[in-house]
DNA sequence: TTTAATATATAAGAATCCTATATGTAAGGG
DNA sequence: CCCTTACATATAGGATTCTTATATATTAAA
């Protein structure tokens, strides 16, 4: 699994995207983004619940307590119009980052 | 540029990439990260010299006092074995952490 | 002589991750 | 019926790595 040195940062742009195929609450949401990265990419829900109040307060998310078949008590969290389009610019920076990183380590091998 | 939150942890793939190519002391480092990404990525000496200190107690770097033909004296880094031996996994680090969020963002377009 | 560029250093604070801990419900096996 | 596992959210305390601001000192140019 990757080292949380360097995927900081990363969460929110995970929940996003995750976000973007549908509504969810945080421990399923956790579970998405392993599966989705065969593991690679892992959040614990101590990390992941701060960062869902940070983006409900920026208007990104917004969580309506629901009650599941189960009886079960949730949060279940759905992208707002500003995270969808939060959401453009955070890939394209992501992408940059990639671009720059892999400048530096290929100029040092010419 | 891209954002502090985003570009966490890079400082060190960006430091030992830059010294594959040679000596450097940190203020000249500074200068290179910025040229060679093209003003993407670029730190502050306050985050770059504690940096060096870390990346030279690891044996990563081992930085010497030298006086350039100036007369300024000037500490000059130069990547260790142990640190080309550090540079690998962490490419492929941060290569599987790019592949990971396009998995992640892909996922969410289909 | 003042300013800009070179060069290193530290302090205080912000942001985002971690582990550990707490609480409580539901389902299944023994 | 009890115990464990899975589900589900929450917070405290600590680590790391960035930021801005400040300090010091030399050299070159205006």
């Amino acid at each position: 699994m990757i080292g949380s040195g360097i995927k900081r940062g990363t969460a929110e742009l995970a929940v996003l995207s995750v976000l973007q195929e549908g509504p969810l609450h945080g421990y399923e949401l956790a579970r998405r983004i392993e599966q989705q990265t065969n593991g690679a990419l892992s959040f614990t829900l101590a990390a992941l619940y701060p960062m869902l109040y940070r983006m409900e307060q920026q208007r990104w998310i917004r969580g309506t307590w629901e009650t599941s078949a189960n009886g079960r008590r949730r949060r279940c969290y759905r992208l707002t119009p500003a995270g969808k389009k939060k959401l453009t610019p955070l890939q394209r920076e992501w992408a940059e980052l990639f671009h720059a990183l892999q400048r530096l380590t290929k100029v040092s091998h010419a």
